[in-house]
DNA sequence: TAAAAATACTCCATAGGTATTTTAT
DNA sequence: ATAAAATACCTATGGAGTATTTTTA
């Protein structure tokens, strides 16, 4: 499972639609299909009731996408904090040149 | 970033050894090399200090280092969860069908 | 000079794209 | 008939491997 498998699934949860989550994407719609398919295959659970016309989420998909979104956050967090600790530290070499 | 690029940054860090590390992950050295490299290009962060015999977390690494270490764990979590998630999802289901 | 990381390439696995089919309404 | 997901097939990006070079302790 990599980040892009969580992002993927966020998308379709929030639309509820391979076509449009894939058009926010930048990806093509088998595309993300074969990821969502990926994932739930890894798991070995259905996240997504694919009933023609209405994507549902399954109950085990309700409870990982709420995990989903949590790491993602967690993720882009870490991001964060690396680029301004690494602007600080930044700071703190320079000083030590002084 | 993907979940590939922490995974292989923690057991940098906790090998501060790429050789080692490269191993342990059952990949090339070089392999290794290129994705913490990738890491740090995009965080825009030097989070290891290469002084050759001598691999050494710097202030910002040690920071992502935790990070990285919550965010495999919640996402180690969210996984276990789905299992059995789905397990009892399952159990649901053939109750329903009784 | 010996060890460990970085480079330079090559290769291939797989993410992604296009075209088409299937499905259910 | 239509809209949306799945399938089939192809392409190509980039992750990984091998061989080699660089570095400095």
């Amino acid at each position: 499972m990599e980040l892009r498998h969580l992002r993927y699934f966020v998308a379709v949860a929030d639309e509820l639609n391979f076509t449009r989550a894939a058009r926010k994407l930048h990806v093509a719609q088998p595309a993300l299909s074969r990821q969502i398919r990926q994932l739930e295959e890894e798991l070995g659970v259905k996240l997504l009731d694919r009933n023609h016309h209405a994507v549902k989420l399954t109950r085990p998909g309700r409870e990982f996408l709420a995990e989903a979104r949590s790491v993602l956050h967690q993720s882009d967090q870490a991001i964060r904090n690396a680029r301004r600790s690494g602007k600080s530290a930044q700071t703190d070499l320079n000083l030590s040149y002084v």
